[in-house]
DNA sequence: TATTATCGATAGTATTACTATTAATTTTGG
DNA sequence: CCAAAATTAATAGTAATACTATCGATAATA
């Protein structure tokens, strides 16, 4: 997995960035260092001033390549689903077997990620505990739809598609694929977080992983 | 029911206002029209010098009786998961059935309101709106675990326990009951939410129901 | 009637979320 | 290799936000 990702380039909507971040070293620097910040100060208190001081560098320089915050977040978690999609494509692709497949895909989809792959400036690790804690504020806002219309929200659909496809594999007849996927990609985020910060309305911890439970839960659903 | 509710009075953390707006009409007034803003503006976009000039009066005034509007809107789901609970509880009280006691609360719990229940100033049918698009951005930030322990989220983890509780009462072999709970609680909103904004990735719409979906899915999931 | 609480109005501060300008530095194209 | 173009850091400035503090006027209450 490791070699194949040195290769690897997540494409990101051109609309999110105003110069790509990509194509400088200060543009990885701000990418890499926002993630970092946004990390340990939480996406209300994270400002463009903190981020330029902590790469020793000038707010200024960071609006020449995001808009905004909420475009930098954008853009930080449709890499994450660009990634986590190029991830389970790539582990599922072989199989034959529905069930199998579904049984992967789950697995890919509910874990969070524990190594950092290594092949780009990006600390993927942190990258999913932002994802947990920041990701939901970037659609729950007023301009979901225009930015839905923009396209910005394609990648985390087309992943949820995907896993729809999979669970309709191996259940054709159960009418409600597309909610299951859904429920299963948000669902994972809510019970990681839970099982940091609200214990007790939680199974998942130590013992059980939200991939156990979520497995059990689709497969049971489906057979019924 | 609409009785029985005329005698209700939730019942809110103290250290989530300043000065409790039952006290005064004008706090009441502030709750009330909080509710209309916050939804008509989306809570970013919503501050106290916009409800100030709403409801004819001052910001000042709003700060007497409300800190910021986190705490504001802490309050407002606090009082709407008080709200939910109620009548949860008075739902399911006399139903002897198991089974049919999880249904009727899976019911309750997954629907959003569509009727004001006129019992009070708030609008529950607007109030279920903010909830489904803003509840979550009230602890996903760096503070849930001080306020966690200061017991702003009591209520609604007491809800998902009184969940927990009956789906364990329909198989008590079944492990992952809170997890369950909590998914469901969390999945629903997300649901209501999906369909009113990224129809593609749920099933929910005018033919199927956020009920209908999670009923099978628990169902399911316990006889397995 | 005196006291207290409440409220609206005004003023003021620190921070945020930007935009604009400039000068220095780096890159690159001929 | 030099001139032009692009990039960046630094500074300044604006409007809005998120408050805090103070002060009369009025209403409630004892």
């Amino acid at each position: 997995m490791d070699r194949l990702l040195e290769n690897l380039k997540i494409t990101v909507h051109g609309q999110l960035y105003v110069k790509d971040p990509e194509s400088s070293d200060l543009g990885r620097r701000i990418v890499q260092q926002s993630i970092t910040l946004i990390h340990d100060l939480g996406f209300e208190n994270f400002t463009f001033k903190k981020l330029g001081a902590l790469i020793g560098s000038n707010e200024s320089s960071v609006y020449r390549y995001f808009e905004n915050k909420h475009k930098l977040l954008l853009y930080l978690t449709n890499w994450y689903w660009g990634w986590m999609e190029y991830r389970l494509v790539f582990a599922t692709a072989a199989l034959q077997d529905p069930t199998y497949r579904l049984e992967q895909a789950l697995s890919i989809v509910t874990q969070v990620v524990k190594e950092d792959s290594n092949f780009s400036h990006i600390n993927e690790v942190i990258l999913s505990q932002i994802v947990i804690s920041e990701y939901s504020k970037s659609y729950l806002t007023k301009e979901v739809d225009t930015e839905n219309k923009e396209g910005y929200f394609y990648i985390y659909k087309q992943l949820v598609v995907r896993l729809r496809e999979m669970i309709s594999a191996v259940n054709p007849k159960y009418p409600h694929a597309a909610s299951l996927a859904s429920t299963v990609l948000e669902g994972a985020l809510h019970q990681h977080f839970l099982k940091d910060h609200f214990k007790s309305i939680t199974d998942c911890g130590d013992k059980v992983t939200p991939t156990q439970f979520f497995t059990q839960l689709v497969f049971a659903t489906l057979k019924a």
